[in-house]
DNA sequence: AGCAAAATTTGAATCGATCCAACGAAAGTG
DNA sequence: CACTTTCGTTGGATCGATTCAAATTTTGCT
């Protein structure tokens, strides 16, 4: 019963049952891919043949270089692989790319890599039928390598004015005024800035000249709303402490130190992300400053995260989840032109913000 | 400069610049395989046609089929794609899977659908070189399907006695008797369980015969398990209610109205998921029941949620990232026989479980 | 220059299927 | 019965690369 399939490990091919069952190859692919045109006895006899002979249908990997399309679509990162289920603004968007492929029957292939090599190599060799590339850093290279490919690809946050790639972005600048103006309307003064990078590789307090070279548009750009609307009040910029993070725990957390080391500390974080936002609101807990009767502050994304922390964290949401929709959309339905986007974000008011004490 | 690659359509191939650049397919191919054996004069002639007529590199399409390995791995289960970023379970073992692809340079292909016709094509098409299957519903379907691929694979958590399936699992027989054990040192004499699916699609409480032809060995050792432990200490199987649900919501909280609207409520809830438990948890709660003190919950699986519920739950933890690992390695080394691992749980006490009042 | 050894390049074979024009046989038609 | 359709089958061409034994060119040495 269980048949020769066990030790057996030279690989059978179609045309290998196609002799066995005394047919051409052409009609042994047929009885596998349109049975319908096959005589019914023939058919059986190839069916037969093929499980006798251990044949587990035909193999993609030969289907695939004729049909041309892998359907399936990349996700590229530069982080590792784990990032796609580890971090929250991953996860969400990921959802929202899932949604997408299921409902139109593609499928997803995780590319990413520990190292910078293997990376290359990894998206110069993906089977896919395009890439959607995740850039938070390093993702100009990201892009570049996606280019090369020649396939359809869009850029999902791109930290780049580069007109000549797709890419589906929030308005950062208006999303980080609208999270200033939250802050100046409650009477807030006194602000500090938790930054996303402006360039790799390095952390801490940020120099005007700095921003002006600042590698990632993205940032640059959230620090513009922020203080484009603080001087409406009229904070000088000059006055704001900015501290550029990796965006980790670690540096978060030096940042806070630093902010709270000085003579006048701020009432308000302006964080670019939710995720050092929520390390604020534990480093200050920890510290004994209360939230938001001490220190208010405001995140910058909308992870789920947000929602359920402790207070609750005011944050400026994007729409993630569509982001992930429209950016499978512009894979599949890759027509002529590059697509941009730019979707609006939200402020989302939770309890993690509120009027400076006196 | 930006040349003619923008509106040019027809797919340029390495034959096409080998002829461009007056060389041999082979030396083509060289190029950019292992440029070092190519004369560094030939090797920029064919690299400057290769620019020139906008070749993208070597298509894998091409190469998959020679080199014969697809360097990824393929994850499927029966669940849409979004079940891998959503589900607490899930995540965790994805998180795992992921570390070890790294480590080893491997990429991960996601593979499901929406439809089951659907997800038998998927799988039949799926370009990896293994398959790990979630097996959560319908398991013995997709493993019957991985089968069919003929390449190696694995079953995760798999209901299944059937030796020629390679499977990675807990220890459920062990894991429930450690959790019953908890409850009965702690005091606890009556009890209820909140049960997995036992056979596809119904819910509700069941019945011994049942459980005796349960589908699901998982669903059914757990409870083997829980019974054995309990029986220790005088209580008798039949006067545990067990309430089979479908592991979500809704049937969870049928299960709690139904377990709870009897003469002599249960003390202690023993749930086959975490999930279960968190929903446990928060139906007592909002039915003004104090957990641990009116009510016990232990729960199963050990995701990161329970250690942040509100009270933290007692589960038994499944070394789930661990499982993750074996996986992936089981598939990259498939090496001769099936291999079978039964890893052990570990029970983690947290402040869901207490003494009974009085 | 003469010859062996080393370095490059060539081109046919192969990977595993699908597609399609052409062909043979069976069925239908006048 | 000859003649067109219809149905099934055949086998060569193709998808886009890699591989490797053999052919060719270079280099090294006396």
């Amino acid at each position: 019963m269980a048949s020769l399939t066990a030790g057996n490990r030279r690989p059978v091919r179609l045309a290998d049952i196609a002799k066995a069952a005394g047919v051409s190859h052409g009609t042994a692919s047929n009885v596998f891919s349109r049975p319908e045109i096959v005589r019914e006895e023939v058919r059986e006899r190839v069916r037969a043949a093929a499980e006798a002979m251990g044949y587990g249908g035909p193999d993609p990997k030969g289907r695939l270089l004729r049909a041309g399309k892998v359907n399936a679509i990349g996700v590229a990162t530069a982080e590792p692989l784990s990032y796609f289920f580890e971090d929250p603004f991953a996860r969400v968007m990921m959802a929202g790319i899932s949604r997408a492929c299921d409902a139109t029957g593609a499928g997803i292939s995780l590319v990413s890599a520990a190292n910078n090599e293997q990376l290359a190599w990894n998206i110069q060799s993906a089977l896919v039928d395009g890439f959607i590339v995740f850039c938070i850093e390093g993702g100009s290279r990201l892009v570049e390598l996606a280019r090369e490919r020649r396939l359809p690809f869009v850029a999902l946050d791109l930290d780049s004015e580069d007109g000549s790639v797709a890419a589906i972005g929030v308005d950062n600048i208006a999303g980080a005024g609208r999270a200033a103006r939250h802050l100046t309307d409650l009477g807030h003064r006194r602000f500090a800035v938790l930054a996303l990078p402006f360039a790799d590789g390095r952390t801490g307090l940020v120099s005007a000249e700095q921003i002006r070279v600042a590698a990632y548009a993205g940032t640059r750009d959230r620090l513009t709303g922020y203080l484009q609307e603080l001087s409406r009040v009229g904070v000088e910029a000059s006055k704001v402490p900015v501290y550029e993070t990796a965006n980790d725990v670690a540096s978060t957390k030096a940042g806070l130190e630093t902010i709270f080391a000085a003579d006048a500390p701020p009432t308000a974080i302006l964080a670019m992300s939710d995720r050092m936002a929520l390390v604020a609101l534990e480093w200050l807990n920890a510290r004994g400053l209360n939230v938001p009767n001490d220190v208010s502050v405001v995140g910058f994304d909308g992870v789920p995260e947000a929602a359920v922390s402790e207070p609750p964290l005011t944050t400026i949401a994007q729409p993630i989840a569509e982001m992930g929709r429209l950016a499978v959309k512009a894979i599949l339905e890759s027509d002529g032109p590059v697509s941009r986007h730019q979707l609006a974000v939200e402020l989302i008011v939770r309890a993690s913000s509120a009027p400076p004490r006196g």
